[in-house]
DNA sequence: CGGCAGGTGCGGA
DNA sequence: TCCGCACCTGCC
């Protein structure tokens, strides 16, 4: 349905449904948030989802409509603005969840990725049934503290699950922090990220931009989206993550991220409406 | 079948 | 710092 966003949400041990509804315009926007809960919802804990979701979603910052504002005119950006006017990247999920989706996306290919997720989902996960809707909801850290390497390779996630099982315990023994990652500026958040056993340029880079919200964070550029946004922005797939840098510095600093995904999510749906043959070849599966 | 995948850690130069 | 290599598994 166009317009609506259906989640989990897991705070510690509890976990709710989210429904989240466009009213509104695109340029007076105003989102009507839904909370399901199996018992009765305090305020206290309703005001705390809230402001968890303004923190995920980013919704108290003005760098959106900033970006807008600024690129709306420009050669590349403006026909892409003209059509994706205040998106922003989804990010609806916590720093833990964040980081066992980014190490099921490594080294293979998303159907894989899919598979393993659904077999963690299914044996540490929660259904949660709400609002006509059935939505897995992630698990606490401490599950994946308390099961073996042995019982989660036999979900098939490979090495995959010596990584696992070290991110859960770095967690729980707060020797990764994510208040203290907050405070910190690109750099230091990114090599503090890096330090994370399992998280390399790739995932931290990932995360500086969707969780941190860091639109200006391009510290790496992986192979296959640097021969896409070569295409894009120069018309052929040669050049370098570097010259790719450079041009977008000096184009749209303080945006370089965000630039680059509202012009790959634009290319994207075009592809998805009518083949764009250059791309196909480009995309694995 | 061998090769390889929207990466990362590790050891050695 | 910068390479080359191994790594689970499933699919081509």
């Amino acid at each position: 349905m166009p317009g609506v966003l259906w989640q989990t949400l897991r705070l510690a041990q509890d976990i709710y449904g989210l429904k989240m509804g466009a009213l509104g315009t695109i340029d007076e926007p105003q989102i009507r948030l839904t909370v399901f809960s199996s018992r009765a919802l305090k305020p206290r804990v309703f005001s705390k989802i809230v402001r968890e979701v303004t923190r995920r979603y980013d919704l108290d910052s003005t760098a959106i409509a900033e970006f807008v504002q600024r690129y709306s005119t420009d050669k590349i950006l403006g026909h892409v603005i003209e059509r994706w006017r205040g998106m922003r990247p989804k990010s609806g999920y916590s720093l833990y969840e964040y980081l066992v989706i980014t190490v099921m996306l490594q080294n293979t290919v998303v159907k894989r990725s899919v598979a393993m997720l659904h077999s963690l989902f299914e044996h540490y996960g929660r259904l949660a049934e709400f609002d006509e809707h059935e939505l897995w909801a992630f698990w606490e850290a401490k599950a994946i503290e308390r099961t073996s390497e042995k019982e989660l390779r036999a979900l098939r996630v490979g090495y995959r699950a010596k990584i696992l099982k070290r991110q859960a315990n770095q967690l729980v023994r707060r020797h990764i922090d994510e208040g203290r990652l907050w405070g910190l500026g690109r750099t230091e958040r990114l090599k503090e990220l890096d330090k994370i056993y399992g998280v390399g340029p790739q995932s931290a880079g990932y995360m500086l931009y969707e969780f941190f919200h860091d639109y200006d964070a391009l510290e790496h550029i992986p192979p296959w989206e640097g021969k896409i946004y070569s295409r894009i922005l120069f018309g052929h797939d040669r050049a370098s993550p570097e010259r790719i840098m450079e041009f977008v510095g000096r184009r749209f600093p303080g945006f370089r991220h965000l630039a680059l995904d509202y012009l790959i999510t634009d290319l994207f749906w075009r592809h998805r409406e009518q083949n764009i043959d250059w791309l196909a070849k480009l995309i694995r599966r």
